[in-house]
DNA sequence: TGTTTAATATTTATTGATTGACAAAAAAGG
DNA sequence: CCTTTTTTGTCAATCAATAAATATTAAACA
């Protein structure tokens, strides 16, 4: 059975059709046309049609999407039907920040460990958890079930760390070092390079301004 | 004189190549060829090649490119080359590591204001700032330069506060609230969704744990 | 219960992005 | 100073993604 190899770009969009219809749901609305949600989320229909399409066939023709349904179908593709044990490594502002943002346990993203070399931070609580001398990452990681490390150390550090990780059989990394991490294949890696982003606006910013736009 | 419009794929490839030119002006090499870089980045020197012919002809047959020239035009393009002042909305865990995150200043990238509601809030020191009341924006971009906004709020008050932006002029928005913004063309925005990225995480990690995959 | 309407699933067409190929230009080397 | 080598810039071809068109199915309704 020789399915289409799913392209990231309609990965990179379910999030997004979970969000909208997680809304439809909040609101009550149990049923929702290609059509209509187009309108909605200013793509085309067809669009969202053959994206769903590559999964599976979610609608009924003259009706359209149960959003439910269809919500928890999405649910189960994106593997959000299960539990994701995470550990942060790196608890500067930015390891702290995601440690404390409620959004990812509604999810089933739970974090268990978060680490740093600094012995300053070493000890401190974040959220309810207590920094561990990265020293301890290996013996850690020997003694729990880690899903998910997030990276959010500096990029000098970075690959150190990723050796670790892969060495103690870690298959997915949450990126937010400002380097491209080497990895085997089976190891899983998504980054979340905030510096590019910012510098992606940037552009954005200057092209608006050059002459001869509008 | 009909320029090739530039696909966003092409600018979100930019702020790498930027960062691997800087990392060889680093160690100090002076000159690259396409061939060259494309083994160190993993894509292919054609596109390196039609990349970079997109905005000018920054190389020399037979020699390659000089690295601190081609990082210095890649900045220009970028708008690298000028300041930005940003305010943050939202003196969350996620707006206070941005203001503490060092990267941004480094490049030009100023906070120059930091807003929240929560009467707990407003009056913290955050980096060299002190949150404000967001009832304040208004005033404070009327009295202020501000190039970009920072949205770090919950989704609920994002469009309202959006209006806010736009209304007062704000061109950039760099925005985190897990919502789709609707703003006027003029009006940039670069979404940075980390619940969409952390899906996209479990979406890869479900199909790798896939059988017959290997 | 038959007919019309709505809306999907899927095929086909179109557009866009990436890769490959090659001529032109400059550097390197004798 | 001529020849060879390197490597770009760019054109052409391939590949991938999006949009449009159509056939099919089921619901709605008289």
């Amino acid at each position: 059975m020789e399915e289409d190899k799913i392209s990231i770009a309609v990965v990179k969009r379910l999030p997004r059709y979970y969000r909208y219809l997680g809304d439809l749901l909040d609101n009550g609305i149990t049923r929702i046309s290609s059509g209509e949600l187009s309108k909605k989320m200013h793509i085309t229909a067809s669009q969202i049609r053959q994206d769903l399409n590559k999964f599976g066939r979610f609608g009924q023709r003259g009706y359209g999407y149960d959003v439910e349904l269809l919500y928890d179908e999405i649910k189960k593709i994106l593997g959000l039907d299960r539990k994701y044990n995470m550990i942060i490594i790196g608890a500067g502002n930015l390891g702290q920040a995601l440690a404390n943002y409620g959004n990812f346990s509604r999810r089933g993203f739970k974090f268990i460990g978060i680490f740093d070399k600094d012995i300053n931070k070493i000890g401190m609580k974040v959220g309810d958890m207590t920094v561990q001398d990265v020293e301890e990452l290996d013996s850690f990681l020997n003694g729990n079930s880690v899903d998910i490390a997030v990276l959010s150390i500096p990029k000098t550090n970075a690959s150190q760390i990723t050796s670790i990780l892969v060495k103690n059989g870690i298959k997915g990394i949450w990126n937010y070092s400002h380097i491209d991490l080497r990895t085997p294949d089976d190891v899983v890696v998504e980054n979340v390079h905030l510096t590019d982003s910012v510098m992606t606006l940037s552009y954005k910013l200057s092209e608006r301004e050059k002459p001869n736009k509008d």
